[in-house]
Parts: C-alpha cells; structure tokens; sequence
DNA sequence: GATGAATGAGTTTTCATTCAT
DNA sequence: AATGAATGAAAACTCATTCAT
C-alpha cells in the first residue's frame, strides 16, 4: 500500500469516528469524505461499504478498551489490600475517559460474532479475570462478579444518555463507579445467581459461543 | 377531537414506539403510518414533523418511568427496615422490564429543557426523593445518593446494548442491579462528593434549572 | 341562500384577494379558507375548484375596473379642452390606486374569452371610447389610439414588477403615467399603425372575437 | 468544472429558462431535468434549491437586457439629432424581442439587493444614462426622465400579460413603445417631479442603495 | 490510485379533494 | 349547512453507489 493511501486510510477512520460520534453511525458518508479531505470514491475504494467502515471503527474502540484493561491489570498487581479494586475504578474510570475513541455501544460496529471482536472481547475479560483472582484472594471483591459483568458496566455506564446535558455526563458516570465499587466489595446481600452471561457453569469446560439472535441495531434519526 | 381522530392518534403512537424500539427513530415515517393503519398524510396531520412524533413517544415514555416511580414509593411505605432499599429494586426493576415502552434514552426524543419533559421528571426525582428520605431515616440507604443519581442509573441500566445478545441483557441487568443495591447501602468507601447533577448544594434554596449545551442526538444506521 | 352562507361566501372571496395579491394564485386553498375564518369543506361548497375562486375574484376585479373607466368618463365630460386627457389620467392613476383589488394581470383569473370577463371588458372599452372620441374632437388626444391601448396601459402599469421594492412600484407607475400622457397628445411622430388588437379595420362591421390561442398563465413559485 | 459537467449545467439552465417561460417557476424540477436530458440529482447537485436556479436564469436575463443597452447605446453614438431616441426605440423594441429569454419580471428571480444583479443593472443604467445625456445634449430627450424610468418602462413592456392572446402581446407592445417615444421628447405639459426611484438628489452624492421591504415574489397556479 | 460527476431509489413533505360526523 | 378528519397523488430532496476522466 502506497504511503498516501495508507495516510487516507487513517484519516477517514480519524473522520468516521469523530462524525459516528457527533452525529451517529447514519451520518452521511459524504460528510466523511469530505471531513478526511478524500472523495467519496476513495472511502469507497478502501471500505466497500458502510458496514465495513463501522467495523473497523468498532475493533479500534475495542483496541482502546483493551489497553484501558491492561492499564488496570497492571494497577492490580501493586501493592496494598485494596489494588485490585482501584483497578476496576481504573478500568471504568479510564473507559469513560476514552468514551469518545470508544465503540462499545457502536451501532452497526462489529457484530457480536465478529471473529476479530471476538479475540479483542476475549483478551479484555481475560484482564478483568486476573484482577479479579487477585481480588477474591485478597478478599477485595466480592466473589460473584465476573469480568463479564464488568466489561458491560464499562460499555453502560461510558454510554452517553442522549437528551442529557453534557456536563451531567461525567459527573453522573463517577458517581455511577463510586456505587458500583461500593457495591463491588464482599459482604453483598444482593447475591448474583449463575454464573452469568458467557460464563460457563465452573464443572463444564468452556463452552464455544453460544449462537445468538441477530444484534440490534436501530437507526437513529438526527434531531 | 374526534373519536375517530383521538383513536388514530393513539394508533400512530404505538406503532411509532414499537417502529423506534425495532428500528431506531429514523425509522421511515411510511412504515409507521402503514403499521398504524392510517395514511401518510394523517401521520402528518398529527405531527408535523417526525420530531413531533419522537417528543410524544418520549412523553409517553417518561409517563411510564413515573408510574413504575410511584409504584416504588409505594413500597418503601411498607413495614420493615429495608422497604427502601426495596422500593430502589422495584423500580430499578420495575423500569428495565418497561424497556420496550420506555424512551429515557430515545434519540430526537423531548429535548432535556422541553417543559412537559421537565415536569415528568420532576415528578420522577419527588417520587424517588421521597424513598431517599425514607431510607436515610431508616439507615437502609447512604446519604449521599440523590434522586438524579438514581434516575441515571435507571436509564442506563435500562437502555439495551448494541451487539450484544438480546438473552445477555436482561441477566445483565439484573445482576447489575443486585451489585448497585449492594452499593447503596450505608458505609460507603467511595463517597460521592458534591450534591450531584440538578441538585442545588443544601444551603442554597433550590436553584433553577442550569442552562445546558445543546443536547446530544447522533443518528444510527441499520445494518 | 342563507345570510351566514351569503357572508362565508364574501368572507372566502376576501381572503382569496389577499392572498392571491401575497403569495399569488397558487396559494394553498388550505391557508385561504383559514384566512376566511371557514373550514375547507365550506370553501370547496362554494367555489368547486381553485379555478372558479379566481374567475370570481378576476371578475371581481374587472368590475372595479369598469368603475374607474365610468369615474373617468365623467371627468371627461366636464369642461375644458384637455377635459378627456385628464380623464385619461384618472383611469390610469385609479387602476395603479386599485391595483391590490385588481385582477387584470391575474393568472388564472376569467380566461380571455370568458362571457362574463368579455362583457365586462366591453364595457370598460366602450367607456375609454367615449372618452377617446371626445378627446380627438377637442384635440386633446392623437387619433390613432384606441380604448384597447388604454386598457393594456393600464394593465401593463398596474402590474407589480416582482423583485422591485415596493416603494419603487408607486413612483415608477406615476412617472411612466406622465410620459404616457405627453405621448397621447396630439403631432405624434411614432405613428401607430393599423387599427390594434381587438379594433376591426373602420370598414369592417364588428368582427366576432377572434378565436386566439389558449391562455398563457405560469405559476410561480414562492420565494 | 470538466467539460461534460459545464455542458450539462448549460443544459439545466437552457431548460429551466423555457419551462419557468412555460409553467412558471413553480415548474417541476422534475421535469426541468427531463427536459435537460440530466436526473434530477444532477440539477441539484449543480442548483442547491429551486432559489439557486431561478436566481441563475435571472442572471442570464439581466445579461441579455445588458447587451440589449450596448447595443443601443452605440445607436445612441450615431449620426443624426434623433439617433438618441431611436436608441431608446432600440432598446424597448430589443428587449421586447427578447422577451422569452428575459427575466425582468421572474418571479424568484434574483432579489433585488442580490450581489451580482445589482452590479448587472447598475451596468445597464450606465448604458442607458448615456443614451440620455446624448439626447438631452442634442435637444432629442426631455431632461426629467432617468435611465430608471427607462428599465422600469423595458420591464413593464416586455412583461406578458395574461389571459391576453399571445398575437395581441407583440402588437400592443409596439404600439405602447410608440406612445412612449413620443412622450419621451422634449416639451413634456406632465413633468416629472423629483429625481425618480434610485436617483438620487443632483446636489448630493450618490447614495448606496436605499434598504427596502422584501421583495414580493408571488406564486401563481397553472390554469 | 484518485477524483468529480452522474444516477436510481427511497423518504419526506405538501396539498387538493373527498368523506363521515 | 358546516366541519374536522382522512386520503392519494405529486413534488422536493437526500444519499449510497457506480462511472468516466
């Protein structure tokens, strides 16, 4: 690939995320273009099409939840009694903070089946699994949670409520994580049954993904 | 109005929120009148425009979110020391399961400063305010947890995830729930600093609603 | 006819004037029976079509033509040598002083051929005539002008020129009057020749109306 | 612009400028593209809204009233005390002929304070102010009329009347044209008073345009 | 390889006209 | 007789996608 084309490259999937993000995933693909300062006949030549513009967009937002991950892991690993719980506040705080390069809630991103999603959501909760071994060992966490349960409370709580003034946004999410790691700590009289979505049963082995309704994807029109 | 005409109304309204739940609010305007049974033009006759029609399926939506909000204050009325925390689960509960009539996070819905939109929620945080008092008082709640925080959490805990299976939600959430019920109860770690979006500090008298940024509404495609 | 239909019926004819004068005649039918205080079933009970709201209100209009012509008539039967130029004058400037209840430019107004609009525009004819044949006997008028001419003056002066401010139109018309009348005196130089549109050659009896081509009436769009 | 771009964009405009002739300028885009042989995508790629194009066929009209004043402005510089005059006749009778490609009277033409026809009439007043100046030197002109009145009389003429045989409109024209000649010479009995639209006072300095109401740009229906 | 241009298909919107109350 | 409501048809406009330069 051409050095200016891999640089178009770049700046198209710069643009998409920036316009997926101000004006959702419909936002015209005109609009891009012009925004990566490239024809339309370029994004097409390099994305046939929009779904696959989306994809790519949606496994970059997964790169950046993954380093948020390894981000925390490595927080969990410190000293002191408490680490592994100041690295799921790493984790959740830090996947707010990255909201914006972020595409867990991506219409149209890459779907759940997704080969290349798949292994990108698998090395996160893998991270989300080592902080929570250490925090059961050091009696940090509650022993029900898994790291299912929180990669989906990063995706929820760094999800911005439309109709919501901006500035409520962030303070709202930081007071959502100080509940949840309250919430988090061992002594809960709220158990979790099961062992929770995508968690096999401790006796099986693991289990292949189970096969799963089409993904929702509804269309948003722009006010 | 009409007999007729008040039937129709009501006839666009429900096809509209099942059209947005299924497809997002851009779904076509056509569809929606088909599903409805009425033409296109009747549509319009009601709602000039589709912005119209999203602010009235929001309304509706947060009517919902009151009635499940006074339901739980009826709870937390009932005997027994943890009636609020209780009355928190029912409506935390209570507003997942009505996801599908419910629009706290619908796109182009009423804008956060529309006036009947205002009114709703201010109705929504008296309601939940009123179980907060009663859990303090009992000591089954933190007192640092407002209104807001709770009606945040209800709508995003609510909202459904893209891409992920449909099954996946609703345990989700559930667990979710259990966590953050867990988190609210007295002897928090992680206290909440500030009195929190929409609630004025407590020596000032109420404050009126802070001017806020335009609010966010991105559009989503269909894949 | 009942008096509330009779007053619906003048009510609806009013507000076509003035709309047909603001936005011209392809105003909404809609807009015009809101203007006249009646639904728009009450305005189709009246006037079947849009064409026959504006034949009513052309016809309307060439009555008060035909006022004007017989005010001026008298005016030229008063004393004086340039008794009839000055009755020229007063036709002219009351047709510009009407002009908003007018409809001699009006698209979509009586056809040219339309029994009622051919009467009555015999008639303002036969009164400019009058005034002619007096004006030629005292020498106050060139003879080779016809009543015709007059009335396509006046019509051509009367008509508000799109794109001109309105302050504009007034003077404009009442200087082009001045030059006209100048020019209707007396030892022309630019001879018109032949007997005009709609005047038979002298030796000829009265020809019937000679069939002409269909009527060239454009709409326009709002701006 | 590539080639096949510009020609296409001719071919827009050549089909506008006959359908507005024909129907208006209300006139289907529709079938404005039929007619120039392009989608009607392509009309508005090149013409944003129905504005953009009206506004460009009154450019070109102006364009064609400006070489109708070069022209007569060079009569004007012939031989002979009444060559000034017979350039005025030039200039009515040629903008009269070219009446189908003119757009004087466009409704939604080109507001009056747009940028470009203001330059345009400006131009041609400067023709025409020349004209006169000749013929009030040589005693061919009287001095009380301006280059306005002169645009504004061309405006006037060439406008067709509706609702008038289409054999009357050039007759008539000629006829009105002749009367106006003669009342254009000098030893006028109706002066005219003040220095007319867009003149201003000799003793002041030119004065920029005089702000003015919005233009009034009717909307017709096709009968 | 990049681009401006063209296009077809779909969606919104308007409005004249008819119908049921 | 008067009206509010419903509707079909037409028009404006947008946008993803392909084509020729």
């Amino acid at each position: 690939m051409r050095a200016d084309a891999r640089r178009n490259q770049q700046r198209i999937l710069d643009a998409a995320r920036a316009m997926f993000g101000e004006y959702g995933t419909a936002a015209p693909l005109d609009d891009i273009a012009r925004r990566a300062n490239v024809s339309i006949a370029t994004l097409y030549r390099r994305f046939p099409d929009r779904a696959a513009l989306c994809r790519q967009v949606g496994v970059e937002g997964y790169e950046t939840v993954l380093a948020e991950a390894r981000a925390a892991r490595e927080v969990a690993e410190e000293d002191g009694p408490d680490a592994p719980l100041r690295a799921v506040e790493r984790f959740l705080t830090g996947v707010v903070e990255q909201r914006s390069r972020l595409v867990l809630p991506l219409f149209g991103g890459p779907g759940f089946h997704d080969e290349e999603a798949t292994v990108l959501r698998h090395r996160v909760t893998g991270c989300l699994d080592a902080i929570l071994v250490l925090g059961r060992e050091c009696g940090a966490v509650r022993d029900d949670v898994n790291s299912t349960d929180l990669l989906m409370a990063a995706a929820m709580i760094s999800r911005p409520l439309p109709n919501t003034p901006p500035e409520w946004l962030d303070t709202t999410a930081r007071r959502h994580i100080a509940v949840h790691l309250d919430g988090l700590r061992p002594g809960a009289t709220h158990r979790l049954l099961g062992p929770g979505p995508g968690h096999p049963e401790p006796e099986h082995a693991f289990s292949p993904e189970t096969p799963t309704a089409a993904e929702h994807a509804p269309t948003e029109h722009r006010p």
